[in-house]
DNA sequence: GCTCTCGTTCACATCTTCTTCACGGGCCGA
DNA sequence: TCGGCCCGTGAAGAAGATGTGAACGAGAGC
């Protein structure tokens, strides 16, 4: 992955700062595992777009994700509770069925959330 | 879902990213399922022309359509309404009886909403 | 050895998506 | 006018994908 040339990454009230495995929520420090730091990172790497399983889990994991593992899955929940509990009511982690998941920038919304535009 | 070459179409306001899954509307995400966005995504492939629904299914589901499968259909309703939500006022995706279905760049002719313009 | 955290896996719950059916309207030729 | 064809559209059920809580074992530190 390209963390060796960034900085760090920010996204909305997150800043997550590869090189010295931290992430800020708000300038709080947040407590993540190995996993879920990588793939926090893994899906920053990627902000705004949509990240498949199979390059999460190969980036975050490393090795290639087999079919049924779930892991990625889980993770994604652990993480999710962990941002929503640091930054409550902001949604991070977007869900693409069928294709994987998706770090939201907070500059681009989807359609059914009506909440702040830009 | 496997688009090959192109990095991403524009059509209109639209933004289409056939390796990323990922389709733009305005610059807002457009959520879509697999199939909504590989039908969108063979249409866009001859954007401004119209395709069969034979060729559309080939492209989107693979195999070919059997006599009385209404799935095309179906799915451009959904596609239309998806699109429909994102960018009002704006027609796509236009019916050619007997033909097909055409992209429209949906920039030259906004109204006409009288009858199915066909 | 004990305790705690973490990573993995399982089981079940819940939500989405896909397919198919059914009904209705517009159009056209007989 | 009647009947057939084509398409729009909503709905239902099945299939599939994802969310979520919990159990389990491995390691690290005490």
């Amino acid at each position: 992955m390209q963390t060796g040339s960034t900085q760090f990454v920010r996204v909305g009230e997150l800043e997550i700062r590869p090189r010295e495995g931290l992430v800020l929520a708000r300038g709080r420090v947040l407590t993540l595992s190995v996993r879920e730091f990588d793939l926090l990172v893994a899906l920053a790497g990627h902000a705004g777009r949509i990240v498949s399983r199979e390059e999460l889990y190969r980036q975050a994991w490393g090795g290639t994700l087999r079919g049924g593992d779930r892991s990625c899955d889980v993770y994604v929940h652990k993480l999710r509770a962990k941002l929503e509990r640091a930054l409550p009511g902001q949604r991070f982690i977007h869900t693409h069925v069928g294709f994987g998941y998706r770090l939201d920038t907070g500059a681009s919304h989807p359609f059914h959330t009506a909440s702040t535009g830009r």
